[in-house]
RNA sequence: GAGGGUGUAGCUCAGCUGGUAGAGCAACGGCCUUUUAAGCCGUGGGCCCUGGGUUCGAGCCCCAGCACCCUCACCA
């Protein structure tokens, strides 16, 4: 232990003289009737000086006067000002009060009063050790000048917030509001749903065969099977064996995981919705996509109108509809519908794209849409009918070849939700898969794998199917105001720690 | 994977042209029984990210590496 600097050396020694005086610095629990907002809410309207209050929390804010102190207790509600006089609490529990440092966890009792500046403060009648802390914690000063708060010293190294989270949920209030809302996004997303009368159901992880999206998976190996199996890429493929099996309308809110690059709005896990709901197709889900967001906004944060970055988001139903090739006319001026791959090259060659390595009409087309297209897409927005090359488990459009009905969802220059009128013709199915394996043959690692157990569920029958995917961390980005996805996952990956400290 | 930036005390940051390492807050000691980012006086605290090199001498210059941030590429 001779890695401890000093402040941590100084709160040991503290603790062992509270462990003489007789006091155990972990405390096995705390009766408390009060949290810091309702009790200072409470004596607003009241201004009851007699009421007992039972407070817990960590002190984040210590000014000693000699006999006496203020203290602020953070709980999870908020801070209260404490005030612990020697004469009040006795010589004993002062004796142990002045043993305390910023961030240990006390227990108050004690009566309510307003001191001479205002302030509602809990005269504290007894103080009670309830968890030493034996590291500092970064102390963040703040100031309230009229309405503007003013932060001094912000704990704001981003590489400590998200490896520490659990400090950077302590001393920023605001990361912790962040991942109420998630919380709360999620949990109305859900009650949505049931309200609906889906049914959430959970699917396998490990997968001897991965599937329902393009992209490239982990690995892992199972022992005992010795084989090797995939961490699931998407649900799509197992929710849709469910439609199979009859379920009406089934939905899944869980992590995927894609062996790619990691950037302010990638990380190898990640939270999905996905929803498919039985003889219905994707201007169904266009509504309730619309539905279920504009619902979100109004419940979680109050409004349908939300800041995100420099932009204002309007989020009020109905989004604007664009088809696919039309957007890419509008923006570059060129009608690729009809257009062979080699046309398309060119065209991209002349919008000064470098597509040498890009295969595939479908490829092609996505390099366009994603240059000239997609950072235009602020307000949501529904791009439909995407190309059938990028879309391997769409039903094809019933009206336009070589188009599917697919759309996806954008806001805020990101792809929010994508998907389709779900393919259920086991034939069609089968050719799509094997241009996927022609691609991955070809060296397309992303590029599908046929999943035979899945074709024979669709030649058993699947009805009409309309299907969903919706990622919870951009939505959580785009509802919270946040501009990485590292400020919405409670602990983002990293690399390892270099071993400073063996702990 | 490519380019740029950052890395100094527990936190936020200075550090000149290379010459013994600095501030505020926090901590410790003393005084202080209604204070509030911040009372007053005093004290301690550093592998200057790591490893090499240049130099009489490196926090600073050079080379290599590590971590994080930003942009780009791939993906949702």
């Amino acid at each position: 232990m001779d890695s401890l600097n000093d402040l941590q050396r100084q709160r040991r020694e503290k603790m062992d003289k509270l462990i003489d005086m007789g006091i155990n610095p972990y405390a096995y629990s705390f009766d408390r009737t009060h949290f810091a907002d309702d009790t200072i809410k409470e004596f607003e309207k009241t201004g009851d000086e007699t009421a007992e209050v039972s407070l817990a929390g960590r002190l984040m804010a210590i000014r000693r006067m000699g006999k006496a102190a203020f203290v602020h207790l953070m709980d999870s509600t908020g801070r209260i000002q404490i005030y612990i006089k020697k004469d009040i609490v006795g010589e004993e529990a002062y004796s142990m009060f002045k043993l305390t440092d910023l961030g240990d966890f006390v227990g108050i009792k004690g009566r309510l009063f307003r001191t001479r500046t205002g302030e509602i403060t809990v005269q504290a009648q007894h103080v009670e050790m309830l968890a030493k802390t034996l590291r500092p914690l970064p102390i963040v000063k703040e100031k309230l000048e009229g309405d503007e708060k003013l932060v001094y010293d912000a704990f704001a190294d981003k590489e400590t917030r998200y490896r520490q989270r659990y400090i950077d949920l302590v001393v920023n209030p605001e990361v912790k509001q962040i991942f109420l809302k998630r919380s709360h996004i999620i949990s109305a997303m859900r009650r949505y749903l049931e309200g609906r009368g889906y049914i959430e159901v959970e699917t396998p992880v490990l997968q001897p065969v991965y599937g329902g999206a393009l992209a490239r998976p982990f690995v892992t190996h199972h022992n005992t099977l010795d084989m090797s199996l995939y961490l699931r890429i998407a649900d799509e493929l197992y929710l849709k064996r469910l439609v199979v099996g009859g379920f009406d309308g089934v939905f899944e809110i869980a992590k995927d995981f894609r062996n790619e690059g990691m950037d302010k709005d990638h990380n190898p896990e990640f939270t999905m919705m996905e929803l498919y709901v039985a003889f219905e197709d994707y201007t169904f889900m266009m509504d309730l996509v619309e539905q279920m967001t504009s619902n979100l906004c109004q419940e979680v944060m109050g409004s349908m109108l939300l800041p995100f970055g420099d932009d204002m988001l309007d989020f009020t139903p109905p989004w604007p509809r664009k088809p696919y090739l039309k957007a890419i006319e509008e923006a570059t001026k060129y009608d690729l519908s009809g257009k062979s791959e080699d046309e398309v090259r060119a065209i991209a060659r002349s919008l000064k794209l470098n597509v040498d390595d890009v295969k595939g009409l479908g490829n092609l087309l996505d390099q366009i849409f994603s240059e000239f297209v997609e950072p235009t897409l602020i307000q949501p927005t529904f791009i439909t009918d995407f190309p059938i090359e990028l879309s391997p488990l769409a039903k094809k459009h019933r009206k336009h070849a070589g188009l599917t009905e697919r759309f996806e969802g954008f806001v805020a220059r990101m792809e929010l939700c994508n998907s389709f009128s779900e393919l259920n013709d086991p034939v069609d199915q089968r050719e799509r898969f094997e241009n996927q394996a022609k691609l991955k043959a070809q060296g397309d690692e992303e590029a599908m794998v046929v999943d035979e157990d899945y074709l024979r569920s669709m030649e058993y029958g699947m009805p009409p199917t309309a299907g969903l995917g919706m990622g919870i961390d951009r939505l959580s980005m785009i509802l919270t105001n946040s501009q990485s996805i590292r400020d919405v996952i409670l602990f983002p990956q990293m690399r390892p720690e270099r071993n400073k400290e063996n702990n």
